[in-house]
DNA sequence: CTTTTTGCAAAACCTTTGCACAACC
DNA sequence: GGTTGTGCAAAGGTTTTGCAAAAAG
């Protein structure tokens, strides 16, 4: 396990991050940092994306739309994927203790250690456009 | 919407997974497939997969490993899969009214639809090695 | 005969990686 | 100075697509 050491751009790619709430792409996080960072690679922004990852930094969500989104808010809550506009947002849910609570119990031989739920629907703005 | 024609692909590739209940990727169904058409493409095998995805005869899962899997078996219930060999399978395990629950419901100016959840963890093969 | 499906190959897409150089400590 | 991170470009892996030929109805 190799040290770890300080780079701007890992700085810049996380505070990007913290003030996002949109779960952006790796991308959308490449196209922002860009503007301080103008040589800054793909390659890098992958890097540093699954590094904080793996710390546990921040958290990669895979939704099913076949590209990773990233969220710097690592509590725990839930996510919501728009079905009209493919938008990634917060659900202002309580917590489902049904699902944590299979959290080290043997189903049928599997040991459960966890679980990722999305939910899916229609967004606030796409039930706005819709009524039109 | 164009008029849907039989193909005897499309029924091998739809017999063939319902043969198999460890929820196959597109290539391995391509490679199954080839042994009744030596001349068929990956191409066609996404092609119907989609097809029948779409018309809902079967269903395709996206544990988050980066390839689509495929499952003829479109009841509800409850995928696992195994952190150690990444190999997905069903749970038996009764359905979660809570989750069920929320379908329809307006959460925070969402309508939520659907929902999406995998179980992760340790198979019973795995953990048979692991005793070792 | 018209429409849909196929095979093939190329492209699209997202993500990872090798390497020489720069940044960090 | 030794190690880690970066930029660039190329490669990797999965899925989609354009097109002429084949199959279906």
């Amino acid at each position: 396990m190799p040290a770890i050491k300080y780079s701007r751009q890992r700085e810049a790619i996380k505070n990007f991050l913290m003030t996002r709430h949109d779960h952006p792409t790796a991308d959308v996080v490449y196209n922002a940092v860009r503007h301080d960072f103008p040589h800054i690679s793909l390659g890098t922004v992958y890097r540093n994306l699954t590094l904080l990852a793996d710390l546990g930094e921040i958290s990669r969500l895979r939704v099913g739309d076949g590209v990773d989104h990233f969220d710097a808010d690592t509590s725990p809550h839930y996510h919501f994927v728009c079905n009209c506009c493919q938008q990634v947002s917060d659900l202002e849910m309580d917590s489902l203790p049904v699902l944590d609570a299979l959290n080290e119990m043997d189903v049928d031989g599997k040991l459960i250690v966890g679980h990722v739920t999305y939910f899916y629907g229609t967004c606030g703005d796409c039930r706005k456009e819709e009524a039109h």
